[in-house]
DNA sequence: AATAAAATTGACGCATCGTCACCTTTCTCT
DNA sequence: AGAGAAAGGTGACGATGCGTCAATTTTATT
């Protein structure tokens, strides 16, 4: 009754191969089903029917649903990671810094949006936050980078802690607004953010 | 087997006494039990419980439990939103405008820290985004006098979406850490938010 | 007082959850 | 290779919570 065939040639036990297998069957079959039915609606025998497992089996890979959802912010945060410590690393000024991060963050939003709004879907109705700890990782990072920048004298000398709550901030709300227009332009997005922090807004004045 | 003891002098028949009587009832358990609790893990029959009601009589009044913590959160907003008003109108700058919304909105933060931390509970584990229409209605009308503002010339001439976004995020984010600190300031954060957006982030120095 | 309208009640049927005893597959050791 | 051990898979089951609804009680109307 097992459809699953095995196609990995690493050389793992046949144990390990086909548990990587069912842990990412099962991430992609909850991915697919909660974008089909929104968190709410979907149960966990929703997302194992789709793997061909049995309903005791998801209990051996996740605790609940709502950590399959987690594991599948984590793995979003996981593929934006690696470039946003690329930035803040090739940064020298505060506003290369600021905008690094924020086209990053905005450019992965638009060019994963099939993760991305999937995650706004389920905001809606009842919400797991992007900012929990595994999924902030990134941010918490960069809270620690803040830190060390101010000591460089590459960020100025503010409250740490405010500042990065007020870049997340930014960042999300920022994000929720632009895959929400007709053609989301991260670069814009980020110009606006990065002006908002480092300059005033002024220097990005709307064109109507 | 009702424990209900009507005292409200007004003159209402019996029945609007206690169905108003009852929506109360049922709010302020709900209130309680979902800080007791969590939201995940209180049952409607656990909100109920604390009224002497029966079951089935909740749904006379909300639809679900989601509905009920939704209209916690709107009793909240209603709390806020006549200030907000207030400092809008009498704002003739947009740093007076910004410095006026940031610190209504922390001091009601600080202030009526059990709903707030009530709601802050229960965004950990599954939320209820605060950002609904409902919830938001003074961030929408906001919205609204940052497009009123740039005509009137109070407000630059920037993107209202976005700013309204940033603005949003800022305070939100900003409001969650402040609650964690030991002794909250609205004051600060306020100021911090303020020069953030108007002057750049030189202006408020952290002291170490 | 009689009748109508409204609201309350709690038992019921339904869905989902998470567990567990049993079974199948893989690993280990001689 | 084969036997025993260990790991993992299976699906039926008990438990829990949900939302409904027919019956009942309470309030309003005439």
């Amino acid at each position: 009754m097992t459809q699953l065939e095995a196609q990995d040639p690493a050389r793992l036990g046949k144990r390990e191969k086909t548990k990587a297998a069912n842990q990412q069957a099962i991430l992609d079959a909850a991915r697919k089903v909660f974008a089909e039915l929104g968190y709410g609606a979907t149960t966990v025998r929703d997302i194992i029917r789709g793997t061909g497992l049995a309903s005791g089996t998801f209990y051996n890979y996740f605790k609940s649903k709502e950590e399959v959802f987690q594991a599948l912010m984590d793995e979003s945060a996981l593929r934006v990671r690696p470039a946003l410590i690329q930035e803040r690393l090739k940064a020298t000024t505060f506003e290369e810094f600021l905008r690094g991060m924020f086209l990053v963050f905005f450019s992965y939003v638009v060019d994963d949006n099939r993760a991305y709004t999937m995650m706004r879907a389920n905001s809606g109705q009842i919400r797991v936050r992007m900012d929990t700890p595994e999924v902030i990782a990134g941010f918490d990072e960069l809270r620690v980078d803040i830190d060390d920048g101010i000591e460089r004298g590459v960020v100025p000398n503010v409250d740490p802690e405010y500042l990065t709550a007020a870049l997340i901030g930014i960042a999300f709300e920022m994000a929720d607004r632009m895959v929400q227009r007709d053609d989301p332009d991260p670069i814009a997005a980020a110009d606006f953010a990065t002006a908002l922090v480092v300059g005033g807004i002024d220097l990005v004045p709307h064109k109507k």
